[in-house]
DNA sequence: ATGCCTGCAGCG
DNA sequence: GCTGCAGGCATG
């Protein structure tokens, strides 16, 4: 008799798997866990594979200390998915399979579920006594004397210690308990009734549903405010009526209670899961196994949502498709937006992705057909226009503390008019940094090669990248001078500077420092909403999603330093950037005005901006692309290296690229240092290599990294990006 | 990743 | 010759 070997998958940096004898499985136990030992220790493993052979001496073998479950936890579909994962971004497939998993799973131990309890009377304590002065515990036998089943929570008025008072009745056998998994949605909602769409936004419906079952990946492009959710939550309500399951990306800042309660709003009577890395550990679990069971219908999440069980997956949503928080930056390091499309593929179903600025590869996709594309070219709320975008010529204008004299016009005129500013800075490469005057010192962090970013409110220096920090000087380190200033312009100093120029105005910072207790942000758009505040001051976070109706002015400080970037990106982000900025103006009644400071009033991304002309710059950066070989017409990888020392990083780099194999169809770059050299003490540099075809590129990966995981790699840890959204 | 084994510098 | 830490290596 042949013995059993199951092949496991651990989470182990090392592209392998482990065999165990494994007497009581058999092939239907593929996707179980399992607790292992290895070495001196139990971990957890998935199974992979169960058969007879192994390329390890069998009688070396040990067995399989425990099964877990009732039943697999990951289907074939999903392994077959994280398969693909593991050999395209040539990651381990066991850390692969195990970083697909919430982590209350990823423990060697049965997992436990938070679970709702309710009391009922039984028979014999219909019968009991209880003494007359115990007056919490008349009180407690009073409501549980209909016998009907009665929740824990609606008991605890009865009497402070119903907890102790009810455990000892359930020894006397008076009361039983239940216990039930809590349900995800327990807060009621009022029901939403679904619009009637524009012409635009039912064709775009009808055209997805006509490729139900099959795959086919659409791009839905359509301006802010030309009612992108609606299309979604049709496509929804239709894969719902038809007893399928959806699956909707959102970018990290997107996944918001507002959005949820816009789903449960709409689709009151389906469970809908959500997924993303804040929650906690109990109910990540709850919301995934919810999904996997396949009795949430909806799932809402980030990237780490696109690998969820989902047995009757029907269709995949992505909105905002070119956000980067749709890239997983360590680890598995992948791009949710192209394993869904891999996912969709596999399982034969729809997938759409929305935005109004598409990334140029997708754009480049649905040029050549790889996707259809849909367009909404009018904005749902008939009476908003789009904003009109004026370019600020610095040159001729004279800023203070970066304001323009227009700008502030613009403002002074919505302050008279009551209705609200917002001004913009791009944060890329635009902070206040300490700068000597005298001898040309500038605080610089010490340990990553950035300059420290200047607080003033806290009086500190801080760096952006590892969040080192420290008092700001009184004079400079180097040679003592005391005229020591910040150049450049802050959230705080523009803060600060607003205030001064419109002393009665009500101005409000938001960025990390003035959001980071957990729900001000969340009371900021209120307070916005309500119109308490006049002046809105703030970067990224501002730019999304979030609608305003009273807001009629954008201004932007400063995007130019994005058409400096090294980054061959940076101009496709900064148009992206602005878009979106342009779209938190005038969404209700008023029309919007977008104001851009600039020294380069005739650059093509800003003419194409003031036309709000995505298709038009899009070609421009396309062909910009295509004669300097970018992507997407050539395909990257990046190894990087990370060690105390740049040249360590930097000769490790070097040993790969000597290991490579010749071949013409691959462009190997010379190693160097990272454009962000030193973070956070770690020294860092990299390897591009590229080819005009994916596939080449892969065969050519493949051979590759398993040459360069038997190179010695002392202090020195290195990983391969493919397809790096940042080189 | 983690822990164990081996080898050589430092000590007496 | 013994202890200690660094680097190499196996873990099934």
């Amino acid at each position: 008799m042949l013995p059993v070997i199951a092949q496991v998958a651990l989470d182990l940096p090392v592209p392998r798997l482990f065999d165990y004898l494994a007497p009581t499985l058999t092939a239907a136990d593929v996707g179980r866990r399992v607790c292992v030992p290895f070495g001196r220790k139990e971990l957890l493993g998935i199974v992979l594979a169960v058969g007879h052979k192994s390329d390890h001496p069998v009688a070396r073998l040990k067995p399989i200390s425990q099964v877990l479950d009732d039943a697999p936890i990951l289907p074939a579909e999903v392994l077959k998915l994280l398969q693909f994962c593991s050999d395209y971004y040539h990651h381990p497939l066991g850390a692969t399979v195990l970083s697909a998993l919430p982590t209350a799973l990823r423990k060697p131990q049965p997992y436990t579920l938070k679970t709702t309890s309710a009391w009922q009377l039984t028979e014999s304590g219909q019968r009991a006594e209880i003494p007359a002065r115990a007056h919490g515990q008349r009180a407690l036998f009073t409501l549980l004397a209909d016998g009907a089943v009665h929740p824990a929570a609606s008991l605890a008025a009865a009497s402070a210690s119903y907890r102790s008072t009810l455990k000892h009745w359930l020894e006397l056998g008076w009361v039983s308990l239940l216990s039930t998994i809590a349900p995800l949605n327990n807060n009621a909602v009022v029901a939403d009734i679904a619009p009637v769409l524009n012409p635009e936004q039912a064709s775009a419906v009808e055209k997805i549903s006509a490729a139900t079952g099959q795959f086919q990946p659409f791009l839905l492009h359509g301006v802010t405010g030309s009612g992108k959710t609606e299309v979604y939550l049709h496509l929804v309500q239709a894969a719902l009526a038809q007893g399928g399951q959806v699956l909707v990306l959102v970018p990290e800042i997107n996944l918001t209670p507002q959005l949820t309660g816009v789903f449960r709003a709409r689709f009151p009577d389906v469970e809908i899961a959500t997924l993303n890395s804040g929650m906690n550990d109990g109910d990540r679990l709850q919301h995934w196994l919810a999904a996997s069971a396949g009795r949430a219908r909806i799932v809402l999440g980030t990237r780490l949502a696109v690998f969820t069980p989902l047995p009757q997956l029907a269709l995949i949503i992505i909105d905002e498709e070119h956000d980067s928080s749709f890239y997983q930056q360590d680890g598995l390091r992948y791009a949710a937006r192209d394993v869904a499309i891999i996912r969709a593929q596999q399982r034969n179903i729809p997938i759409m992705l929305g935005s109004a600025t598409p990334a140029l590869e997708t754009w480049h996709n649905a040029q050549t057909g790889r996707y259809q594309r849909l367009s909404l070219t009018q904005r749902a709320i008939s009476a908003a226009t789009l904003p009109s975008i004026r370019l600020v010529d610095l040159r001729t204008q004279k800023c203070d503390a970066g304001i323009s004299p227009a700008l502030s016009a613009a403002i002074q005129q919505r302050l008279d008019l009551q209705q609200q500013s917002l001004i913009f800075i791009n944060r890329r490469g635009y902070a206040p940094t300490l700068v000597c005057r005298a001898c040309g010192w500038n605080a610089g962090c010490p340990r990553c090669s950035v300059r420290l970013v200047v607080h003033l409110r806290d009086k500190q220096l801080r760096c952006h990248h590892c969040g080192y920090a420290q008092r700001v000087p009184h004079a400079c380190p180097d040679c003592g001078n005391v005229d020591i200033s910040p150049t450049g312009v802050g959230t705080q100093r523009l803060e600060e500077k607003l205030q001064q120029q419109f002393p009665t105005a009500r101005v409000l910072r938001i960025d990390r420092d003035s959001t980071r207790r957990k729900d001000s942000w969340a009371t900021m758009q209120q307070q916005i909403r309500a119109g308490e505040v006049d002046i809105l001051i703030g970067t990224q976070l501002l730019a999304k999603g979030h609608d305003f109706p009273n807001l009629t002015l954008v201004g932007v400080i400063d995007a130019d330093s994005a058409l400096y970037s090294p980054d061959f990106r940076a101009s496709e982000r900064l148009f992206s950037q602005l878009m979106q900025v342009s779209g938190r103006a005038g969404r209700a009644q008023h029309t919007g005005e977008v104001l851009i400071q600039t020294e380069f009033i005739d650059h093509p991304l800003y003419r194409a901006l003031q036309k709000h002309d995505y298709i038009g710059y899009a070609k421009t950066l396309l062909n910009e692309r295509r004669s300097a070989s970018f992507p997407p017409y050539i395909h990257q990888a990046v190894l990087r290296a990370e060690a105390e020392y740049v040249q360590d990083a930097l000769a490790f780099l070097s040993e790969a690229k000597a290991q490579a194999s010749d071949n013409e169809h691959i462009s190997l770059f010379d190693p160097t240092p990272a454009a962000l050299t030193r973070k956070a003490n770690v020294e860092r540099a990299l390897l591009l290599v590229q080819s005009p075809n994916r596939r080449v590129l892969q065969g050519f990966l493949q051979e590759w990294i398993s040459r360069v995981y038997k190179m010695k790699a002392n202090k020195l840890r290195w990983h391969l990006d493919v397809d790096p959204w940042e080189i």
